[in-house]
DNA sequence: TACAAATACTGACTCAGATCAATATTTCCC
DNA sequence: GGGAAATATTGATCTGAGTCAGTATTTGTA
């Protein structure tokens, strides 16, 4: 037995979601028009690319990748979400999705059609505000993104994204300090421009050291801290 | 003798600018809000990193270049933007200017204040689709990058902004051939991720080629064709 | 018009991370 | 629970681009 459908004013993403710093009778006609509970398994697709775009979608649990493919059929992980997160933003400008997003596990995820959300944008102000906001901080973290790829350290761009993954969680209450990624390290060599085998040799050297404990996907960092500072040494 | 202060309705850059796609009445409502022909000297300063965020800028003349500092100094050049393009969004999320935005050779701006934007918008849904619209570009703009800067060889990387400089050029009616760089050899290693000396040695290269004439910072390219397929193959 | 400073170029050398090639381990079904 | 496929690890070798060092050219300014 498993909730389902719960509807964004008692869900306990909100706070970091989208309808987050709403009032009550707002929440109310937001939560008519997100579709909710979509169950998606792993490896299932949730759009495609070149698929016309309806919707944007909000992670109620489990994990999501994105990826491109280029012309000749390289692919790039483009992102991945967590439980409150929003995905599918790239799509407005071009009219259909730019990406394919597939679970890396069994997920739920709550779909917001977007048209209908922009009409209920115009009626609240203060929710349109929160999603110049939302996006605004998708292209303030690709800023961030930028700055791994192109001034960091494979080291250095590892721990960066066990960071904000450790972030990530803290901010849903849940550990930072241990946690399970759902990703491989195909995924994470490939969104973070490295080769698999580089990733893999970091978290058998960062494993070696005192900074974090590896086995497989299971992530335990004894020490923030001190896991951060190392980051900052290194650059 | 020379035009200033030309409203957004007799704005040859409207087509491809935030007015775009808006009816003649409901533009005067944004010239009403857009405060004009500010101009900013080679090297002068637009707005400064975390200054309180007020407005998003366009570019009416020149280029402007966007940096962001690391803790320790470090610059990353986050961004070219020519005349029709829009500044300053990374700011809304976070209240206050992430990057510094500086001209790149004298440049007029129209300023855009945000919350008097954000009350337009509420008002002309059109106008508001239209930035979701502006922001989204950025966000998969941002992906393009991503891509180039993981999976692209040097070469490629300069191949790839050379293109995307000619493309705009073109969107304003200008000549996609033959143009001058309006940012420095260090600027574009900066922004790609590259030593200045590999992008010296790359324009010395293409230079020798029959791709690309270059002569300081003046572009003449042949062939677009020929370049964007050179570029393909490479990858 | 000249000269200092900034920018751009070139060459020699080095190294972080890619690639290639196995092997080991985990995961997923039947 | 067993076996195949997917994922992860490890080692050896190679290479694209970085770094260092010096020179040339352009630009802005007096």
């Amino acid at each position: 037995m498993f909730k389902r459908e719960v509807s964004c004013e008692k869900c306990s993403l909100r706070p970091i979601c989208l309808a987050s710093a709403i009032s009550p009778e707002q929440l109310d006609e937001i939560d008519r028009i997100v579709r909710r509970g979509r169950s998606i398994k792993r490896g299932e697709t949730l759009y495609h690319a070149s698929s016309p775009f309806e919707s944007v979608y909000a992670v109620r649990s489990g994990a999501i990748k994105t990826y491109s493919l280029a012309p000749d059929g390289e692919e790039l992980v483009t992102g991945f979400y967590l439980p409150g997160e929003i995905l599918g933003l790239e799509g407005i400008s071009q009219q259909e999705h730019t990406s394919t997003a597939v679970a890396l596990e069994t997920s739920t995820v709550c779909e917001i059609p977007f048209k209908r959300f922009g009409e209920l944008a115009v009626k609240i102000p203060s929710l349109q505000q929160h999603f110049f906001s939302i996006m605004s901080e998708e292209i303030y973290k690709d800023r961030t993104l930028h700055r791994l790829l192109s001034k960091r350290s494979a080291d250095e761009r590892v721990i960066a994204l066990l960071l904000s993954l450790s972030a990530r969680h803290r901010r849903r209450g849940l550990s930072g300090n241990e946690f399970r990624l759902p990703m491989s390290r195909y995924d994470i060599g490939n969104y973070l421009g490295l080769a698999v085998e580089t990733v893999s040799r970091i978290f058998t050297r960062l494993n070696k050291s005192e900074l974090l404990e590896v086995s497989g996907r299971e992530i335990k960092i004894p020490c923030l801290t001190t896991l951060r500072e190392s980051y900052m040494k290194e650059s």
